[in-house]
DNA sequence: TAGATTGTTAATCGATTAACAATC
DNA sequence: TAGATTGTTAATCGATTAACAATC
């Protein structure tokens, strides 16, 4: 199998585009691509695209290009999309509704197996086809069904004590969406951070620069 | 005023961090800061700091550091937190209310001022305040408004044929929540990404590769 | 003044791009 | 076989880190 050996972050965050994209081209019917062609269409080089798939293993063949279906299985089973890797979510409110119901969760990797909230207005109600658990019997459901992975829709205040708890239960793969720096507390834990204010004032800075510059 | 010549993203991403910081710090009223007492509590170099604010000016004072609130205060307007552009939120499911309730756009450098959507049912309704519009008035508005952003939380499918209504009425800076790729098509625009897909695909792959490596 | 810490230049490290030999 | 395109090595570019002179 592949060689793969300490990857870097910025090659495993273009797989899910090389992903996504090759699925697209599956779906329109395209057989063969050269990584020139995928070059020009997704605005990286031809050189990127080959260096970052050569992490893998040899996946073209010379002369030829890459079969299409072939590739995309390749990078499917590299980024484990059917790990189905047990998840919970944490918080449903309007961030953790939309979580929940927008992401085919299925498709991704993870499949949802609780949800919990502490307002007991959305206990007992269901989203997603899941009922919303009282945030106060997450051990025991947590010793009984071992979820691996916690998605974060809580605020700030709440998330330190929460991965506190949930760390202690083995839990140590987030998706985090406050700013809670959890890393930074736990060196081992896996936590993708999607820090949305951030991404926000980013923009700001860029339309205010922008605007700076044209006059 | 500052140098600001060329800022490469990777700073550009780390302002809204010690911006965010240096607001917490502000609030526990520290006042003054030195970058190594920075670094170890954000987990940068006191190096890297230092290069990152000089790309603005001379924020400090050799041998006693940097003043909180001012430097703060310098990083605000840095980003243009107070420059309260108007924007518009086009798509009102289950992101979208969440986009809009979520986060309180007036203290991150916009203002929203539409939210739009085609379903009927919605159409009419109030979200956070605003009543929501039907997609088709969106021109007239913003002949009348003139909005220069917009949140785009609708379905890839939906979002080629919007953005061309919306670049061409003169919008050309997006908050893109889908996978259309905007940037590709519209090379002035400027284009903030939220791939939350390609987060959750990152995470999935960086659980699977620590689970091969402990077999 | 002496000590501390900045601003800035130089060195290192890593990521991207270019070049080309291998080979389908 | 000739042409095309990969896999891979070498060159370049950019970002991070280290070092230190300037100075509060």
């Amino acid at each position: 199998m592949p060689k793969r050996e300490n990857i870097s972050m910025s090659v495993i965050r273009r797989l899910p585009r090389y992903y996504r994209f090759l699925n697209h081209l599956k779906s329109k019917g395209i057989n063969r691509i050269s990584s020139k062609e995928l070059s020009e269409k997704m605005g990286f080089t031809a050189s990127q695209i080959r260096q970052d798939l050569n992490c893998f293993g040899g996946f073209g063949q010379q002369g030829y290009g890459y079969i299409v279906e072939q590739l995309c299985d390749e990078i499917g089973n590299i980024l484990g999309v059917s790990n189905g890797y047990k998840c919970i979510l944490i918080g449903a409110g309007n961030l953790g509704q939309a979580i929940a119901s927008h992401l085919s969760f299925e498709t991704q990797g993870f499949s949802m197996v609780g949800i919990f909230d502490s307002d007991p207005d959305k206990i007992g109600t269901t989203l997603n086809n899941l009922v919303i658990r009282d945030i106060r019997t997450l051990e025991p459901f947590c010793q009984e069904v071992h979820p691996v992975m916690a998605v974060l829709c809580i605020p700030r205040s709440a998330v330190e004590r929460l991965t506190d708890q949930l760390y202690a239960m083995g839990i140590k793969n987030f998706w985090n969406f406050s700013h809670y720096d959890i890393a930074m507390k736990y060196q081992d834990a896996i936590v993708e951070n999607v820090h949305l204010n951030d991404s926000l004032m980013t923009l700001c800075y860029r339309i205010s620069d922008q605007n700076s510059k044209q006059n």
